[in-house]
DNA sequence: TCGATATACTTGTGGTCGCAAGCAACTGTA
DNA sequence: TACAGTTGCTTGCGACCACAAGTATATCGA
C-alpha cells in the first residue's frame, strides 16, 4: 500500500532532483572544461586532495569521497597525473595501497580554477536561494549518502 | 567579494547535491537496469509520454523535459523504438518535426517497471525524510531548472 | 520567386564511467 | 611454510551522452 500512496510527494522531489542535477552539471561542467580543462570530478578530486593532510589520500578513499568506483578513480587520476597535477606515492607498510598526491602545479591549477568555478556555482545558486534555504538544502541533501551503505 | 565569502554555504550544498545524486542514481539505475532493462532516462521518457495528450510528444520537447540534448534524445528513442516501446509519427503541418508516441507495449512496460522503481525510490527517500521535508526538498529543487534558461 | 536564416533532427567522434574479470599484495589459519 | 580469502588497483568492454557538423524543412525579406 505504501508503495502506491507515496509516489507523488517522493517522486516529485526525485524528478526535481534529476532535472536540477542535469541542468546544473551540464552548465557547470561545460564552463569548467571550457575555462580550465577540468571536469567537475577532476575539480572535486583536486579539492579534496588539497584539504587532506600532506595533500595526499589513498585512492580508494578518494573514490568513496567523490562517489566513483575504483575503475573510475583510476582513470580520472591517470588524466590528472598525465597533466602533472597529481603524483602517485606508495605506502611503506602496504604495497597494495597507492596514494594520490597533489603536486604544486595541481595546487596552483586548483586555485586558478576555483575562482571562476565558485563564481559559476554562486551564480546558479544564490539567485534562487537565501542563506537559510541553502543551509536547509545542504542539511537535507547531506543525508542522502550518509545512509547509502547502512541498509 | 561575494564570490569569496559565499563559498562555504553554497559549496556545501553543491557538494552534497553532487554526492547525493551520484549515490542515488547509481543505486536506482543499477536496480532499474537489472530488473527491467531500462535506464533512469528511459523510464522518465516513457513516463512523460504516458502523461502527454495522445501519448505523444515532439522529440525536442521531450529532450527539454528530461534535460537531454537533441542527439541524446535521438539515441535514447532509437533504443526504445527498437524495443517496440515507442513509435515515430510525422507532423502534418511541419515535416521537420517528429513525434515520439508511446505504444501499448511501452505503456505496459512502464507500468510494470513503475512498481519496483517507485518502491526503490521510496526506500531511499522516505527513510531519510518526513513528509514536510520532502515537500521542502521538492520545492527547493524545483527552482533549479525553472530559471536555468532565464539568464 | 529566390536566397539567407532558423529550426528539427541525425550522425561521427570522443570522453566519462560502471561492471566484470584479472593481478598483486596482505591476512589468517594450520 | 602453505593455502584460502580479502583488499587495492588496473584493464577490457560496453553504455550513455555531449559537441560539432551535416541534412532536410520552414520562414522571412528583397
Amino acid at each position: 500500500m505504501s508503495s502506491q500512496v507515496l509516489s507523488y510527494q517522493v517522486h516529485a522531489a526525485w524528478v526535481s532532483f534529476l532535472r536540477g542535477h542535469a541542468a546544473l552539471t551540464r552548465a557547470l561542467n561545460a564552463q569548467l572544461v571550457a575555462d580550465h580543462g577540468l571536469t567537475i570530478n577532476d575539480y572535486e578530486v583536486l579539492l579534496r586532495l588539497s584539504r587532506a593532510p600532506d595533500h595526499r589520500m589513498k585512492r580508494i578513499e578518494l573514490a568513496q569521497s567523490v562517489v566513483l568506483t575504483p575503475s573510475g578513480i583510476t582513470r580520472l587520476l591517470d588524466g590528472l597525473q598525465a597533466a602533472g597535477w597529481v603524483d602517485k606515492a606508495s605506502c611503506a607498510g602496504d604495497a597494495r595501497i597507492t596514494y594520490a598526491v597533489l603536486t604544486d602545479a595541481g595546487s596552483e591549477k586548483l586555485h586558478e580554477a576555483a575562482e571562476s568555478h565558485l563564481a559559476d556555482i554562486d551564480r546558479l545558486f544564490s539567485g534562487r536561494f537565501d542563506d537559510a534555504e541553502l543551509a536547509t538544502l545542504a542539511e537535507l541533501l547531506g543525508r542522502l549518502d550518509g545512509g547509502s551503505h547502512s541498509e
